[in-house]
DNA sequence: TATGAATGAGGCTTCATTCAT
DNA sequence: AATGAATGAAGCCTCATTCAT
């Protein structure tokens, strides 16, 4: 009743190729996104880019809205992936490492991030994909406890600033945050000729905003951040 | 040949009511936008919200993007308004005043600011309010050249850090943007239980923020914001 | 119980301002249908170009449908003056007064006529207007009358050639409306540099078609029809 | 690698059902347009007359316009086609066949003919079909050289008035216009009993106007056209 | 009496989703 | 299994007509 190890192979070969479509489908609505924005991107131009018909897209995502989320579960792996490391780093003994592995991931390719956002917001409520957001809350929960683990050691050496330690990621999180969206603002973003450097900046910030002061003249400068080129 | 006074009252008296229920359309608009969010508001739930009929709302705007266009700029002269006065107060002599006013306007109605950056996302090469754009990068233009030339004295003084003066206006803007995001975020947000307490503490970060540090231990209390409730 | 003359005159007064107004809307009517389309012009436009409230026009007529409908009945009463006095001098001896009489009045403008044409169609069927149609279409009975009379004539005297009578007039009146039809297509009439000496062609066909031979080259001179620079 | 026989005949079913839905749609478009008049025709009722969907209409066509602009030019590619045949036929030596084949093919369905020339008049200007109005008058100069040339060459022998070509060819096209008009008009149709004789008459009249007197009465009977019953 | 703000039926169009082939 | 034609709910907007002032 077993079938031959050559059928098992034929199907695992299947899958695989089944998986990478996937992944062609995600990479191409992702492309699409940034490039025309939220609100103009169909289902149908979607399997067009990926190449493949309307109907396959529904074999792989139950709804338009699943691939969506989709797209933010996957960046959410990789930021939270950046952050452990940093916060390896900093158990370590190296007090920025982790604002600074976070704020590296984030503003690394804003573009991505600020979409990212904005599909969170969009998502934020719909019933219909209310595990894969439990899912994403569950995942940055288990982040907020690593963060106030390792902010409540910094304080406690005094090295942050006594509040109450989700103060500190959360500002890190929202100047990151406000960061992306300044780089892309008509308005400011305009102005900025050196964006790059300007991320920096507001990375540096980051990683010092909230200590108690005396961390604050001794960040070594390889502690700056380098963000790539996007 | 002169109409009767009473005639010219009565006109007036219509005109009034007339922009009254202009503004109670942007009012409803405004909460139902905040609580259904962009995607999920039609002009017909503006028109019973508004208790008018659909054909009123389009004697008001001329499509719907206006309304939404117009709730931006309101908001804006708003945010100019406040950041104007903030100006003022540091060229006369109360060096974080600016960056307090701004940060107090834009953190007093976080509900209210995050829509209208989601708006302005949206609404972001839109040909339609293509001018209403225009205006609104114009108001900005200015206040960011009243503000460059305020930084500027500041970093002559030493009182900032001597990067381009941009960074400074910029980093404010970002954490602003990303406080209120921070505080509507149902992963982070849920679990700051003092909300205000929170934006507040952004709010200090961003009035230091950038600082030559001698500055830093140097604010007074009293130059801690005072965030009214929402 | 009888009003002073006084008064009188007053009423008498109003009412010839009521009627010059009505005049005004039809002649403002007239000119935005001619030069925007029939389907491009509102009510609204009409009441602005006469510079009257729309409650105004709805004073004059009852829908929008009658001022189309008095448009038509007007142009027609004119063309029926025309060719009665054409059949009156075709009576009085010149067997071409009467074609040449409608032609002429058809002809002199060509912009007019067409939309006229344009509304009838439109118009047909409309319940709205069916005794304002009913009073078009016995205005037109009492023409064919006179016509049937005045050919039936010709046609005894070897003038005309013997079919039914109304073919003789249809024809008339198809290439009337056929040739201002050309006037204004865009394929057609854009080559005719010579626009009303090519309607003078066709009115001279008019008069003549029909006709039994004999009369063809005896046509005078005088009896071209002296078409009006539009 | 390449696809079965049979799946490529299958293909090929699906596009020959695509386009003779597409077929259906136009005809039951045409039909309710011929109906009900121009204005009354809804995209609504088309799906729901061809006995498909909303979106299936939008499908086949971008817009509504275009279906009225595909009815004018199938209309105009027919009426080519036949005034083609005629102007071989009057190349080969028989002077009126042009004019005949060209009034047979616009007088044999008036109804259509009616239609198709209130469609061109409501989508002039309209830019939505603006190449496809371009195609129409390219199609049409087409026809006018030929026209031209083969108008020349009659007037070269005598057997046509010597106007401006064109002159000819307009009037034509004018009396076939009219022909239809009065042919549905209420107010002067109602009196055709029958209404194929008159237009047979009319059509005699647009073969032989213009000529020059000569072969006025030399037309052989078999050159009256034989104008098939609607 | 004149006005024009208010109305809402009704038209066009889009696009996520389904399902027969 | 893959496809894409078919679907129709739902959104935006227009404009003839009404009616309170």
């Amino acid at each position: 009743m077993s079938r031959s190890p050559d059928s098992t192979d034929k199907i695992r070969e299947k899958k695989k190729r089944f998986l990478s479509r996937e992944e062609r489908i995600i990479k191409k609505a992702l492309s699409l996104l940034v490039r025309d924005g939220i609100d103009k991107v169909t289902v149908s131009a979607i399997a067009r880019e990926a190449g493949v018909g309307k109907g396959t897209v529904y074999k792989h995502f139950l709804t338009k809205t699943e691939i969506l989320m989709r797209i933010v579960l996957n960046y959410e792996r990789n930021i939270t992936e950046n952050l452990r490391k940093g916060i390896e780093s900093t158990e370590a003994g190296d007090p920025g490492a982790a604002a600074r592995s976070y704020f590296q991931a984030r503003l690394s390719d804003p573009a991505l991030d600020r979409l990212v956002q904005q599909l969170e917001v969009k998502l934020q409520g719909n019933e219909e994909v209310e595990d894969k957001m439990l899912e994403l809350h569950a995942m940055r929960r288990s982040n907020i406890n690593a963060l106030n683990v390792m902010i409540a050691k910094l304080i406690d050496k005094g090295i942050l600033e006594d509040v109450p330690p989700h103060y500190h990621y959360l500002s890190c999180w929202a100047l990151a945050q406000g960061a992306v969206e300044a780089y892309f603002n008509v308005s400011y973003g305009a102005d900025v000729e050196d964006k790059e450097d300007f991320l920096r900046f507001v990375a540096n910030i980051g990683i010092t905003m909230g200590n108690s002061g005396q961390l604050r003249d001794d960040i070594p400068s390889q502690c700056l951040i380098n963000l790539p080129k996007p």
